[in-house]
DNA sequence: AAGTGGTATGCGAACGATTGCAGGATTGCT
DNA sequence: AGCAATCCTGCAATCGTTCGCATACCACTT
């Protein structure tokens, strides 16, 4: 079958090109006559039209395409969010190109400029990081930009986030109502704005209880499992008193954490009590099972694209920068401990 | 800043556009004199040129685009596959749209509409499904496809897979070898190739080893955790006798199977052993652990995308269906099993 | 009969990059 | 000096759609 165009419905029905183009089109059928514009889609139809998104981008100047930038596409929290982009678009007939950023820099420019190369009508992006400013408002001059996940403090770009300082405040504030009076937190990577709200979140609201933080010298490089074990090691090794509940700023490091604890005989709850972030689906199978902090991530996804689509069609954009709502699910890994 | 195009260029360099266009194509860029290459390129950075890759794939008719259907992309089975023909792709300068089936015939059918509408070079899927032949073949008449993952036995299409036979074969192997003889297994759906792969390799080995074969009288519908705990529920209820180890076609259903069993009172792996399959990260986490297949799934994503790259460029197809070997992972909740 | 307004269609020039063809300039050869 | 080969560049058409403009037709009004 080679494709067949619009040239070729109009031969079959007897029309100029144009028309054809004005029949299918909804938003112009009514400029031309009923009788003809149904002769014409029978054409098309009979012979099977489809038309050519790339020829009707270049023309119209939008490709009704959008380019996602997320930092590990692997990454069990960004996968809700991908599908919230995408389901959101697919029922608006756009379509997403997804790449990988690799949380480097450079990589992160190079698919950018591949994104404005292909002419997306918007970029979104999860994987944004301190020291990309400079890069990311520039791309956000050439096209509309929304940050998703994570955002830059004062750049003015405009993001849609959770509320990740009210998350650390809601592990807190959990902790501190079963009792603890010192408590310790185990950060996530500093150059990426959802942990540090996480720790400011946390840090605050312990302090205003007047309940002792203790933390560990360094913070995660990356937020993984290795890295939740590396830091509790570091912890029990630094100070004189151990904490008696830890805040890890995910649960993959809150299971890292937990492995540490086990190594040193220690017990979760009894000893020491463990809070995750993300709700992972992992955290309901752990032993114990891990407190955690759930956030609407599909939901996210689906806003951000929302979000995508205002800034494209009116280049106006929305006023504050958004942010949702965290829910603290409780487990046994804190549910068990009581102050003696 | 509005766009720049060859035309801005080669007024800016004294030159014609077509020269522009061979100076800054590689392939072609020995066609015209050094000297003028080296003032269009100089005078293309100096304006920040960057090429219309919608004008480009409109005039070649190749995009540089890959089209990708997932059945679900918050599967944590799939994540890796595609980030596998992600990265492969970023090297060669394409770049992927993604879609989502949700394992629903209609829904393919429009997003791989809206695909080709887009132009691509090649269509990739995870979603095939015993049903979709006609609607896959089809399209595979007029772009280059690849099945991954899940294939159409019959079809006649290019695919890439695990080997489920296999994995289904090694864990039958591994449990027969621990002294079981009687087993089960938990199928997950009927109309997914990977699952009967599995099912069937797990028979085939379990029959010649003269090993008692028991199920429950249903498949899973979707290969999730409740399934996994019904099907379990249901085998408990049916036979006379219970098996001593039960192969379950995922790690989620796996999981499921190991609550059903905890509510009965049955402890794994002393009265009866499990196997999950696709080594989730969550395996690691349960208690306890859980023995599982691990799949080359990253790898498999890459082969898919060289598949594809070369379906695109040299129109025949690769001879035989590629298949990865699958890995048995030892854990737990087999390895503390033994017959009295 | 001339003028006005509306509706339905055709015409042709874009959008930006690519490429077959042709021709001008240069070089080498006899 | 004459001729061919080689190299480089320009010309113009093309990919498939879209859209501003012009035009043709019809129906009314005055």
């Amino acid at each position: 079958m080679p494709k067949v165009t619009l040239q070729d419905i109009a031969a079959h029905a007897g029309v100029h090109a144009s028309t054809v183009s004005r029949a299918l089109d909804p938003e112009k059928a009514n400029l031309v006559n009923p009788e003809t514009r149904e002769r014409v889609r029978a054409a098309a139809s009979e012979l099977g039209y489809r038309g050519d998104a790339v020829a009707s981008g270049l023309r119209r100047g939008r490709t009704n395409t959008i380019g996602l930038v997320v930092a590990d596409i692997g990454n069990p929290f960004i996968a809700p969010v991908v599908r919230g982009i995408e389901n959101n678009l697919e029922g608006r007939n756009k379509m997403l190109f997804v790449t990988e950023s690799q949380d480097d820099h450079g990589r992160m420019s190079r698919v950018l400029d591949s994104l404005l190369g292909r002419r997306v009508d918007a970029i979104i992006t999860t994987a944004a990081r301190l020291g990309d400013e400079r890069l990311l408002r520039q791309v956000a001059e050439q096209v509309p930009m929304v940050l998703a996940v994570r955002h830059l403090p004062g750049s003015g770009l405009v993001s849609i986030t959770h509320d990740d300082e009210r998350g650390g405040r809601l592990a807190a504030e959990h902790l501190v109502q079963q009792g603890h009076r010192r408590v310790a937190q185990l950060r996530g990577s500093d150059d990426i704005s959802s942990f540090r709200g996480r720790g400011r979140g946390f840090a605050e609201y312990v302090e205003q209880s007047d309940v002792e933080l203790v933390e560990p010298s360094e913070s995660g490089r990356h937020p993984v499992l290795s890295e939740g074990r590396r830091l509790m090691e570091l912890l029990i090794d630094e100070v004189d008193e151990l904490p008696t509940a830890v805040f890890a700023h995910n649960d993959l490091m809150a299971f890292g954490a937990l492995q540490a604890l086990a190594a040193h005989g220690l017990s979760c709850p009894a000893d020491i009590a463990v809070v995750g972030y993300n709700d992972t689906i992992m955290t309901e199978f752990t032993d114990p099972p891990i407190t955690t902090i759930r956030l609407p991530d599909y939901e996210l996804g689906r806003m951000a694209a929302d979000t995508a689509v205002a800034l494209i069609e009116d280049d106006h954009r929305p006023d504050p920068p958004l942010s949702l709502p965290p829910v603290l699910v409780p487990r046994r890994s804190t549910l068990g401990w009581s102050s003696s």
